[in-house]
RNA sequence: GUGGCCGUAGCUCAGCCCGGUUAGAGCACCUGGUUGUGGUCCAGGAAGUCGCGGGUUCGAAUCCCGUCGGUCACC
C-alpha cells in the first residue's frame, strides 16, 4: 500500500473529481497547489494559506537542497515542521529548475551551477531521491529531463528514454514508506512519444503521475493533444499532476481531460507584479482605471483582500511598492484559483463541468 | 548695488564652448507580456512655446543684446 493514495469519487465526462489520502490527511481533486519553492510561498504564511482553502502546497527540492540544505531541515523537523504547514506538501525534484540553468546532462546525473553562488553542483536520480527524503514531504518527484520546446523529435525521445531510466533509479533508490514517489511523464507535444513515456512510465508502478514539459509556451491545442495521449496510457485510479500549468482555460481544459492536480507560479507572480485573476477577466492593477475605484476586486470574492480593501487602495499599494501589496493579492489571486478548481470540482460531481466551463469563458 | 553660476519632458539632468536630420537619457507616467518562481525583467507608448522678447544667420537650445526668475559671493 502506497503512502499516497487517490480514489474516485465521480465522473463527467473525462473530468473526474476524487480524493487524494496523504500521511498528512485527505484532500479533494482537482487540486491547486500554491508554489513555496523555499519552503514558503512568496508574501504569505501558511496561516494565509489556511486562510484561502489551500490544502496542499509544493517546495522545490533543487532550492532547499542549496539552501538551508536538506539535512538542516531534517533536524528542524522535516518540512512539515519546518515551515509550520501541516497538510500534505510535495516537493518538485528539481528537474525544471535545472533544465532552466543550462545544466550538462550525463546518463549519471544533472550538472548545473548553483544560483546561490556560482559552484557547480551534480543531483543525481539517486541524489534527488535522499534529499527529498531529508526533506519529508508526503509525494516526491522522481527526477526528470524537461526538454525546451521546440524540439527535435529524436532529442525528446532520447530524454524521454533517459527519464524512464531515471525514474528506475528513483524507485531503487526510495525507501521512506510514508512518502510516495511520483513519475513524471515527459515526451514534448508529440503524441505518440507522450504516449510512449506515460505507458512505460506507467509501468513502472508508480503510485501518481506528474506530467512533465508542458505550460513552456506550446499552443493550446498541441498541449490538449499531449494531455490525451499522456492520460490514455494512465491507470485510472492513480492520480495525474499537471505540472506548471495554472491559467483558468489551461486548468479547466485540463481536468477535462482528466487531470487531478496542478501547481503554478502564475497567480502568486503576477499577484506580485499588481495583475490580479478575476472570472471577468484578468487586469492590473497598474492600471490607472483603478485609480479612483472604491469596488473590491472582485464582488463575489469571499477573499480577506476583497472583503477589506478597494482596487482604489491596492494600486496604491502597487505603485508605491508597499510590501503588503504583494500579499493582498497574492491572496485575492490564490483564493480565485483554488475556488476556480474547487468550483470546477462541484460542478463535476453534479454532472455539470461543461455548462460550467461555458460560463466561466463567457 | 556689483560680479559669478543656473533656467531644456512631471522630476533630475545631457546637448551649448565649436550653429546644421525629426532636441535626448534616467526616473516617473500609460499599455502589453510573464505557467514544476530569484519580489524581477522585457517590449512598446505618450510627454518639451529649449524662461521670455528682440537681433545676427540660408539655418539658433547653441552666438549677440535686453529682460524675468532662482542661487551664491562680495559690498
Amino acid at each position: 500500500m502506497s503512502a499516497v493514495t487517490w480514489t474516485l469519487q465521480s465522473k463527467d465526462g473525462e473530468a473526474r473529481s476524487g480524493w487524494l489520502d496523504t500521511p498528512h490527511g485527505r484532500i479533494a481533486t482537482p487540486a491547486f497547489m500554491p508554489v513555496g519553492t523555499r519552503a514558503a510561498v512568496k508574501a504569505v504564511d501558511s496561516h494565509d494559506l489556511s486562510g484561502v482553502g489551500a490544502e496542499i502546497v509544493l517546495a522545490n527540492t533543487y532550492h532547499l537542497m542549496l539552501r538551508p540544505g536538506s539535512s538542516r531541515i531534517a533536524a528542524l523537523g522535516g518540512l512539515h515542521q519546518f515551515m509550520a504547514w501541516d497538510g500534505p506538501i510535495l516537493t518538485d525534484s528539481g528537474g525544471f529548475q535545472i533544465f532552466s540553468l543550462e545544466p550538462v546532462i550525463e546518463e549519471s546525473g544533472a550538472r548545473f551551477r548553483s544560483v546561490y553562488d556560482g559552484s557547480t553542483v551534480e543531483l543525481t536520480p539517486e541524489g534527488a531521491v535522499r534529499i527529498q527524503e531529508e526533506l519529508a514531504p508526503d509525494i516526491a518527484m522522481a527526477l526528470d529531463v524537461c526538454v525546451g520546446l521546440p524540439a527535435p523529435a529524436d532529442l525528446v525521445e532520447a530524454e524521454l528514454e533517459r527519464t524512464l531510466r531515471w525514474a528506475e533509479r528513483c524507485l531503487r533508490a526510495h525507501t521512506k514508506s510514508d512518502q510516495a514517489l511520483f513519475g513524471i511523464v515527459q515526451g514534448g507535444v508529440d503524441p505518440d512519444l507522450r504516449a510512449k513515456s506515460a505507458a512505460q512510465t506507467a509501468a513502472l508502478g508508480f503510485p501518481g503521475f506528474g506530467i512533465g514539459g508542458l505550460s513552456v509556451g506550446e499552443g493550446r491545442e498541441e498541449r490538449r493533444l499531449a494531455l490525451e495521449a499522456s492520460f490514455a496510457e494512465l491507470p485510472e485510479g492513480k492520480p495525474r499532476y499537471v505540472m506548471g500549468l495554472g491559467d483558468t482555460d489551461g486548468l479547466l481544459e485540463a481536468i477535462a481531460r482528466g487531470a487531478d492536480m496542478f501547481d503554478c507560479v502564475l497567480p502568486t507572480r503576477l499577484a506580485r507584479h499588481g495583475k490580479v485573476l478575476t472570472r471577468g477577466g484578468d487586469f492590473s492593477l497598474r492600471n490607472a482605471e483603478s485609480e479612483s475605484d472604491d469596488r473590491p476586486i472582485d464582488e463575489n470574492c469571499v477573499c480577506h483582500t476583497c472583503r477589506t480593501h478597494s482596487r482604489g487602495y491596492l494600486r496604491h499599494l502597487v505603485r508605491v511598492k508597499e510590501l503588503s501589496a504583494h500579499r493582498l493579492l497574492t491572496i485575492h489571486n490564490l483564493k480565485y484559483t483554488l475556488d476556480l478548481v474547487g468550483a470546477a470540482r462541484q460542478a463535476i460531481e453534479s454532472g455539470t463541468f461543461s455548462d460550467f466551463v461555458r460560463g466561466v469563458a463567457a
